[in-house]
DNA sequence: CTTTCTGCAAAAGCTTTGCACTCAA
DNA sequence: TTGAGTGCAAAGCTTTTGCAGAAAG
């Protein structure tokens, strides 16, 4: 499979930031970006890792807790907590807002460049922010409809 | 100590929750509502059941579990997911904003009229908007002067 | 009385940690 | 050569579950 250009973009930003850093570029680091990559959106650490056995390449579930950290800190990656039980992570092209159906738990995704503009550019008491990650809890069409029976 | 306006009207919204529910009034859900009142912000759990043990009023971890549920379902409590390790809750007095450091995961608070309002507008397909959680993360003010050296 | 709720303890899951070995620099 | 990184397994925590006994309705 070809490397898409974002991918390799990705690469790249992950390679400085560990030359700057000065820490190693191993590459157990560039298989879990790739990885991640062809999972796009909404992973856990669990189908990430599962997803690397099924294509034949181990790591420890250790690494990729590690790794999963560095690509969030140079901003490839984003940790959303949405469930009890895990983090998801997703790819940071873009920043959406997350529709979570408090019955079923389903999960949309909704752009809104406005809210967006608004909420990146909150700068109070000399917070300097990075992305967000916003959340509005409510019913999804299926559950409001099952709940007016 | 006096109960407070505030916690009257939660009662109130209990009892009839669960009176429609056709659920049980048990003391143990309403010495659970009480403590949250004395709580009030961003607590855990734990906290909660640290709490109540304190106060010389025992209940069981699972019926922390079990309340908690319950005031979130009838809009007197919050659950918000803003560390790894566990869900933190907080009365629904108003809505706020979360701003987390990346790097010493202080939480501050804010609150923005607009984008609030613009959150609960969100109605995409036939989405039914309860409430937000919106956190914005970045570097607070002194982890940002750390890293500047 | 009946059925739900509580308490207790065990189980389940995700995340973190410790240590020996490996390997990038 | 050497210290950071990996793998493995155990430990840690939060959350969930199962069941017997308590108690609300």
């Amino acid at each position: 499979m070809k490397k898409s250009q974002a991918l390799l973009k990705a690469e790249a930003i992950l390679t400085r930031y560990l030359e700057e850093a000065e820490r190693r570029l191993t590459p157990e680091r560039f298989a879990i970006l790739d990885k991640a990559f062809e999972l796009r959106a909404h992973f856990g650490v669990n189908e990430l890792l599962e997803a690397m056995e099924k294509s034949g390449y181990h790591v420890s579930r250790a690494t990729v807790y590690n790794t999963v950290e560095i690509l969030c800190a140079c901003g490839i990656l984003r940790r959303h907590l949405l469930e009890t039980r895990h983090a998801s992570y997703e790819l940071a092209r873009e920043n959406h807002i997350h529709l979570v159906c408090s019955v079923c738990g389903s999960i949309e995704e909704v752009n809104d460049p406005e809210i967006e503009e608004k909420l990146l550019g909150i700068g109070i008491n000399g917070f300097t922010p990075g992305y967000f990650s916003a959340t509005v809890h409510g019913l999804c069409v299926s559950c409001m409809e099952r709940s007016r029976k």
